[in-house]
DNA sequence: GTGAAAGCGCTAACAA
DNA sequence: TTGTTAGCGCTTTCAC
């Protein structure tokens, strides 16, 4: 059934059908409420493809994963999707997974999409949204830095500082001085973070001290091992990852060095596991719901203005304190 | 630039511009491979709405997660998006991420999608993609139980009792006789196949040995404890979860109880976890790759032939072995 | 407040 | 082999 057989059946024009079912144009409450009831009645859907091609909207948002390396861990990604296609399908918006590169630039050419949010785990690279911007659609760049000054653009920013810093004054609060990092192979913004704020307090954080090469367990067994060997083994330790963390938790416990008594270990990221380490960890929380709320505010705000203010909104990383730092005696 | 447009431009008609875009129609090698150069050229990309509009295909399929309780982990369900998405990218076709129920109908009534890939946890509700078939909208439904006899439905069978199947053999040829089970807190095919070929082998599996509340490493932890309090204590215990089983691992590790030495533990999905573990984990592999691609590839014959025989297939489960079973002296 | 008619950009009979 | 033309089902301007 079409508009048109279904505007007939009912008596009115299609014309009329169109303004109840968008709410625009002038029609009568009451005629408005009458067509709304016989569409449930009739089982009458209007044609998504028709009303695309017609109106020039899609109601749909690609979202892209434009990932080097493994930052931010998989169980985040879950989550980020969860949540926006939550934020999506309150809107009636549809979310298109969308295949990096080659792949999301078909879906914008050929106009499947009305905006794009993009998720990067490193620098930006400018090109890339600008390229989908230029075509007409909008873009919103989830990563850890900002993109400003692009028409259509907008950037939402997981600044990882905040809960790094916070994890370093916590740390020389309780009383730690010595204190250990280990990264997963790549030095960001939460190692950076972490060490400015150390030195501020008049802590330094030796080369000697920061090390990984993994995001594993395993890597974060290894690199504890290396640190408590160490003749200036640190109180504390900082993990870039939970994973790394829940590793180090293990080494501490081969070793027969109690956590958090004899050494303190901090995680990064809050995935599930980390409640379920034992003792459940002190991690850093980075907040799915917020980045996917506000990412895909951001957005829309964009398809509604189109030239607007390109926005940039920065989320905070907090610091969850559970069980695995003790203060020094 | 449209079709219009862009045929004018060179010097040819729309439908001309069509047949090469499409391969289909009658057209001269030449004049296509023509077209085509020029469209790049000049970067015309045909507008994909119109081409849905016209066509009555829409290039895209929803998945849905129908879930009531968490089965399979969430790292399967990743997986197998990752998964699903690779395959529809490979033939132009986009993945559109739908919420259940109300949200996935109203796709399929507004024929935004071809077909849907429904991934289900329990017994099958044939409801469900029957009201999608009789949209004319492709339907496969991937779980633990057939689905036949819908017309435009297939079903993917993950049979989980082979693998459930194969533990109990391997484990009988290794000498075990006392086994404990433990489950998720709901009996499943994993339970009732590892039961069955037990018996089938003589061994009685007691309603006392099996046990489970949940499927977190503490819900492991506390079940093998239970178990181990028993006069008669089992010397090998099957867990429903890689995570009940990482959760047993610990509490066997907690006693001084030697895995796999005094104790055989098998856990079950093989998520990355299991080979983190120490010692790594013998667990059951659930094929992604096997159970994504043949999925769509159930799905596609259905687009191509709707009134093709509705197929079932069946992906089988499969013992991984690691290093936390041995035999029995 | 309602309806007629002209698009939106493409495909596919059919005619040339 | 190529071009003309009539849809696909909706929105929206503009008369009534």
């Amino acid at each position: 059934m079409n508009i048109a057989e279904f505007a007939r059946s009912i008596g009115v024009s299609p014309t009329t059908v169109s303004h109840a079912i968008n709410g625009r144009g002038r029609i009568s409450p009451a005629t408005r409420h009458m067509v709304l009831e016989r569409m449930k009645e009739l089982g009458f859907t209007p044609n998504l493809n028709a009303q695309r091609l017609s109106d020039g909207r899609t109601y749909m948002v690609a979202l892209d994963f434009a990932y080097t390396r493994d930052y931010l861990s998989d169980i985040f990604l879950v989550e980020l999707t969860r949540r926006v296609q939550d934020f999506l399908d309150s809107r009636r918006y549809g979310l298109l997974l969308s295949g990096p590169g080659e792949v999301l630039h078909r879906w914008v050419k050929t106009r499947a999409v009305d905006g794009v949010l993009q998720v990067i785990d490193g620098p930006p690279d400018v090109t890339l949204p600008q390229d989908i911007a230029r075509t007409g659609t909008a873009c919103v760049v989830i990563g850890h830095y900002p993109i400003e000054g692009i028409p259509r653009v907008g950037s939402l920013v997981i600044d990882l500082r905040t809960g790094a810093q916070q994890v370093a004054r916590m740390l020389v609060e309780r009383g730690h001085r010595r204190i250990g990092f280990i990264d997963q192979g790549a030095a960001d913004p939460v190692l950076w973070g972490f060490r400015e704020e150390l030195e501020r307090l008049g802590i330094a954080l030796p080369e000697s001290h920061i090390l990984g090469i993994g995001a594993t367990p395993e890597d974060g067994e290894w690199a504890l091992h290396i640190l408590l060997e160490r003749p200036d083994p640190p109180t504390a330790v900082f993990a870039r990852t939970d994973a790394i963390a829940a590793g180090a938790l293990r080494a501490a416990q081969e070793r027969g060095v109690p956590v958090p008594q004899a050494l303190s270990i901090v995680g990064h990221d809050d995935v599930p596991l980390a409640q379920w380490t034992a003792p459940p960890l002190t991690t850093v929380r980075v907040d799915c719901i917020e980045i996917a709320h506000r990412a895909a505010d951001t957005l829309f705000q964009l398809l509604k203005q189109p030239d607007g203010p390109a926005a940039t909104v920065t989320v905070h990383t907090r610091l969850i304190e559970r069980r695995t730092v003790a203060t020094i005696a």
